[in-house]
RNA sequence: GAGGACGUAGCUCAGUCGGUAGAGCAUCGGACUUUUAAUCCGUUGGUCGAGGGUUCAAGUCCCUCCGUCCUCACCA
């Protein structure tokens, strides 16, 4: 304990020594602060009475007078009080410290100068705050507190609250959208023995009682697919997954992906109910159809474009995805090492190289290579093309979608075949043969979708950077000693992993 | 994984050419019943990220390590 926590605590055996629990009880009939301010008049003192609580944010002290500022995630308010008013419960406020929790009851109105003002005769003590709380002007600036400690950047910056909030209406508006389309939503494992569905490195964990090795689940999507087996017409999950790879502005290891699959449905279909997606929560956060993300203009009034893989590699490479020759010659000129890859990898690298960052959209890239789908339907009328599409919105790919392939042999064969020049970690071809029974039994052909909550939640929100929607980003731990938490001799320090 | 930047008091930040470690806020003590970055007087606070090296002397120069951020690569 530093020297501040060793001031609150002793203040703390002070406000006990009154009769006061430091840590406070039940405070019912409590106004939400930003209802309380509603209530100010024009001018004046009023007689309306208010009970709130909060933080104490500032505190402005007088000599028989005090002002101090309190918020909750409704907002903020000024309050006056003094000794003539609070009596016998005064001393409690020479007691109160920045970030205590307090409750006060008075009446609202304005002080002269026209500040919304809670004039208190009740100060209710809540919860003492033993740490030290940053700057009460700038607060804590450096990013990594704000990360590590993001209660610390709730309180400072209520508008983090308000993005987790929109977060949250963007999730109840999507669940809300797809129940009333008929959707059940399911919880498929997240521990698996096949990590499937996707093509990521997934992270391997253990379990004792059945002594087996389990990987965290990279996508839900063939779980997804025994439901349509079984049935379930219309299902999907909103899925925590799992990918041990690069942590940057857009990827966290561990995120959101909405995936669903609807039977008798095909990948058009899935373009109708991505934008009934994107519209829907785009509206419940009261947004307009014209947005602007970071420098860029987007307007996602749908229709959206659609445009073939084909095309747009035409457009920006200047070469079809079947003419090998010349998108060979494309590639070595762009710098792609061609030696000893197949054909189709080279193609999705030129493409991934010259179309991926210049797409604004909203736009549906449509029909892709078949060999670098193996989950995916083929067009009968063109084998070598698969019915899939991704969406692209300011450059970041936000939802993938499929016709889904349901031949169980088709499939197995595509499991076993790995593309050259592609590592199998970077495949989706990994053999499960629990799914290809299950494809045995009969999946009804279907449409499925897969939409990066993160992402939409980042675009919705204005967010340029994932850890600004995720609420705890993954840090490297560290031994607790910032912020003068750091207790001294008996270091509690974090494990480091062995290496 | 590669390159670059940064790390100084609880927080926000200065610190010149290598020459006694600083300010504001916060804390602590005092004055004040309409302040609002309250004011005024006084006070406390440092392993300069860690370790090593050069030097008479290192926050400052060099090396190693740790952490964070940015760019690139991988990925959604």
């Amino acid at each position: 304990m530093n020297k501040f926590e060793q001031v609150r605590a002793e203040k703390l055996e002070k406000i006990a020594a009154l009769g006061i629990d430091p840590w406070g009880s039940r405070f019912d009939d409590r106004q939400p602060i930003g209802q309380v301010r509603e209530l100010a008049p024009e001018a004046g003192e009023s007689t309306t009475r208010v009970r709130t609580a909060g933080r104490v944010m500032s505190k402005r002290d007088s000599g028989k007078a005090c002002f101090f500022d309190i918020a909750d995630h409704t907002g903020r308010i000024q309050v006056l009080t003094g000794k003539k008013q609070l009596g016998d419960a005064w001393p409690i406020l020479d007691l109160t410290d920045l970030w205590d929790l307090v409750g006060v009851e008075g009446t609202i109105g304005r002080t002269r100068t026209g500040e919304v003002t809670i004039f208190a005769d009740k100060v209710i003590f809540l919860t003492k705050t033993i740490a030290h709380p940053p700057d009460k002007h700038h607060g804590a600036q450096d990013v990594e507190i704000l990360l590590r400690h993001r209660y610390i950047d709730m309180i400072q910056s209520p508008e983090v609250v308000r993005r987790f909030q929109d977060r949250s209406k963007i999730l109840s508006t999507i669940r809300q959208y797809l129940t009333g389309q008929g959707f059940t939503e399911v919880e498929t494992p997240t521990m698996q023995a096949i990590p499937g569905g996707a093509a990521a490195r997934p992270f391997i964990t253990h379990h004792n009682a059945l002594d087996i090795d389990l990987y965290l689940r990279i996508a839900p999507e063939l779980y997804l697919k025994r439901c349509l087996v079984g049935g379930m017409e219309k299902v999907f999950e909103i899925a925590r997954v799992f990918r041990n790879e690069g942590i940057d502005a857009t990827h966290n290891p561990e995120f959101t992906m909405m995936e669903l699959y609807e039977a008798y449905g095909d990948y058009n279909r899935m373009m109708e109910i991505t934008e009934g997606i994107v519209v829907g929560a785009m509206k419940s956060l009261g947004l307009p159809m014209q947005i602007k993300y970071g420098e860029t203009d987007l307007d996602f009034t749908p229709p959206w474009r659609r445009a073939t893989y084909d095309e747009l590699l035409r457009e920006h490479a200047g070469v079809g995805m079947d003419d090998t020759d010349g998108v060979f010659a494309e590639a070595k000129k762009r710098g792609i090492e061609t030696l000893g890859k197949d054909a189709d990898v080279v193609v999705s690298e030129l493409f991934e190289a010259t179309v991926e960052d210049a797409l604004v959209g909203p736009i549906f890239v449509i029909d892709y290579p078949a060999t670098l789908c193996p989950l995916t339907k083929r067009k009968t009328t063109n084998p070598r093309v698969a019915e899939r599409f991704e969406l692209f919105v300011a450059g970041m790919e936000l939802a993938n979608a499929y016709t889904e392939l349901n031949d169980p042999i088709l499939q197995e064969e595509l499991f076993t075949k790995q593309l050259s020049g592609q590592k199998e970690e970077d495949s989706m071809a990994k053999m499960d043969r629990e799914f290809i029974l299950a494809l045995k039994h009969g999946m009804p052909p279907a449409g499925g979708l897969g939409i990066g909550i993160d992402r939409l939640v980042m675009l919705l929100t204005g967010s340029t950077t994932i850890r600004d929607v995720i609420i705890f980003p993954l840090m490297r731990p560290k031994p607790v000693g910032a912020l003068g938490l750091d207790e001294e001799g008996e270091g509690e320090e974090t494990p480091t992993p062995s290496e």
